[in-house]
DNA sequence: CGAGCGAATGATATCGATATCAAGATATCG
DNA sequence: CGATATCTTGATATCGATATCATTCGCTCG
């Protein structure tokens, strides 16, 4: 009955099986799946002459079979925060460059990509993921603790909050601060204001780093709370400050856009920058490096940081000990 | 022998097979796939007794098993065209969007998204997908033609060229152009020029259609070819209009940053917008909303275009016929 | 020269789900 | 009331790869 397969190799689409090229080969479907799988069990002769006659006749893994068999599915599942409307997140490049490192380590080891928001996540193909990375849950710790309790192996892009189990990778968002900081008392400034959400852990950090450094030199600077990162919540933050005839000289923005906003305003107002004002933003968007005057601001390594994020849920999966780790970030000093 | 098996309950991570559930329901495994397959062919009430067992000890259907036996993988490889470095593509919020509509739509309906970039898609899952959605291929129509030939239900995002076999989702450019001219001519404008990538096609149609417009009119656009859509970019292709000492009232920019660019030299060179030259940009950028003077520009509909992108591929998957279809923009008119 | 050892290969069972066909239970009809 | 149609359930084979244990063959060494 087994015989009966007598498929016209051209017309069904590549349905080579072990089973057919041990056929060819004159060989058991075993010693075909060792001398694919570079098992030391098998002649190098054997292994050569069955991998060319695999790529002679275009043979290609059945994934299901093996993840079945093996019973894993050589796949990370990415848990992106993607709202629908046009919310930052939406909107942001970081996920995709964050993404692109990741797709590109996880892809050469073998493993695939699996990419799902966080709405979808309850998705029996997620559950069956070897591993987890989440993006940009920042706000939303209890997605995290959710996914947590799914016990597989996970990764979480963001900040560390010390009383987590899982593993985070992220920017040094606390060290960002302390930099941002040490510049504007390096050029003498006293009166900075902290333009952020501070209910953000990422952003959290940024301040405490912030305010910490500048503690070190008696300076208390103001934090204005800001929830949407635009340019116009950056406009807006400025004018309050100028409408409570609030005193300051320098302005470190959780954003480009915020920061962008706020010179905007500052310039309005009749205020120089970077002479009565200096400015930092966050993220180095291209736009920032054309803005007139060009922003000075904290840039992200995200590329990295998606590498390293897959590198970490490999090590995870593979049973070995591994720690949370902060990416260095760069203080891009321009003209604000 | 197969009685043997003896998992404790919670110490195997959720280790519950159909047969063990039909042990405890006292049926066969068939009819656990069955009930929670919704098929008819089991009655009311054991399918609901067997779903609430089945939650209850929180079974987890086996994607490889079922995609073996159903001998298709239930996945959907988005591939993405991510340049390593800080090439406009990584930057772009677009691929995100798309990816949040292809993604949503694809999980409802049971799909896997696997995402890969153009390098790697070589890997056995990729080639193991039931279809294929291609993103931010524009430049590369011989990448488009290579995947072409794995046979798989395929869906391209970008321009129409006409004689491609594969199926085309796309906005509308040339009608974009058309919509841009319109304006143009519409406030008494009489010397435009394009700024754009002419061997990009999609903004190869957006010429075409702006072009063809303008004609009906008896205006002959000047196109100013530019391969970068950064705002230096912008900047540059305006002086050189101006060294050259060319007349022209309005701008048609391909992307945001480029009609900033221009913006910002025109008004260097002592120009005023709109009052001497109108500039309309493309994408609608949150940048570009909060430019001073807000922007004028296209907007793409990108969420909806990754849901439609998803459908397309279902359809062909499912074997129904299905046509390339270009979605309506969006003239956004604002100060410029 | 035969026991014993290692290298290379193979036969079989197995992963977990579903298609197919068979069979038992129940209902319907003349 | 018996026969056939219908409904519900089950036994078995199968998808394609790999782990395990068995087997074969050639070779070394006492």
């Amino acid at each position: 009955m087994s015989h009966a397969k007598k498929k016209s190799p051209a017309t069904v689409q590549s349905g080579l099986t072990m089973a057919d090229l041990a056929k060819l080969a004159g060989v058991s479907k075993i010693t075909v799946s060792r001398a694919l799988g570079e098992s030391p069990l098998v002649t190098t002769e054997t292994r050569e002459r069955i991998q060319a006659l695999a790529r002679k006749h275009g043979y290609k893994l059945n994934v299901s079979a093996r993840n079945l068999r093996l019973r894993r599915s050589h796949t990370v599942a990415v848990i992106v925060e993607m709202k629908p409307s046009s919310s930052r997140t939406m909107w942001d490049p970081y996920p995709l460059s964050l993404l692109g490192g990741i797709s590109q380590e996880l892809t050469s080891a073998g493993y695939s990509v699996l990419l799902t928001t966080r709405h979808d996540a309850a998705n029996a193909a997620v559950q069956a993921a070897d591993g987890l990375i989440l993006l940009g849950q920042g706000v939303h710790q209890d997605a995290v603790r959710l996914y947590d309790r799914m016990g597989l192996p996970m990764v979480v892009w963001g900040a560390e909050s010390g009383q987590d189990s899982h593993i985070v990778v992220g920017s040094d968002n606390r060290q960002s601060g302390i930099s941002v900081a040490e510049r504007f008392l390096s050029i003498g400034r006293r009166h900075p204001v902290f333009i952020g959400n501070s209910d953000h852990p990422e952003m959290a950090q940024r301040l405490h780093g912030f305010v910490d450094e500048l503690a070190g030199h008696g300076i208390k600077p103001l934090l204005l709370q800001r929830v949407d990162w635009t340019l116009e919540s950056g406009v807006d933050a400025v004018r309050s400050l100028f409408n409570r005839k609030v005193r300051f000289d320098s302005i470190f923005a959780c954003s480009d856009l915020l920061a962008m906003g706020a010179i905007r305003a500052l310039v309005e107002l009749g205020m120089s920058v970077p002479n009565d004002v200096s400015v930092v933003g966050y993220d180095d968007t291209p736009h920032g490096a054309s803005f007139l005057p060009p922003l000075s601001t904290v840039r992200q390594n995200w590329q990295e940081g998606g590498v390293l994020l897959a590198r970490k849920v490999l090590a995870l999966i593979d049973g070995q000990p591994v720690a949370s780790q902060m990416l260095p970030t760069n203080l891009v000093v321009r003209a604000t």
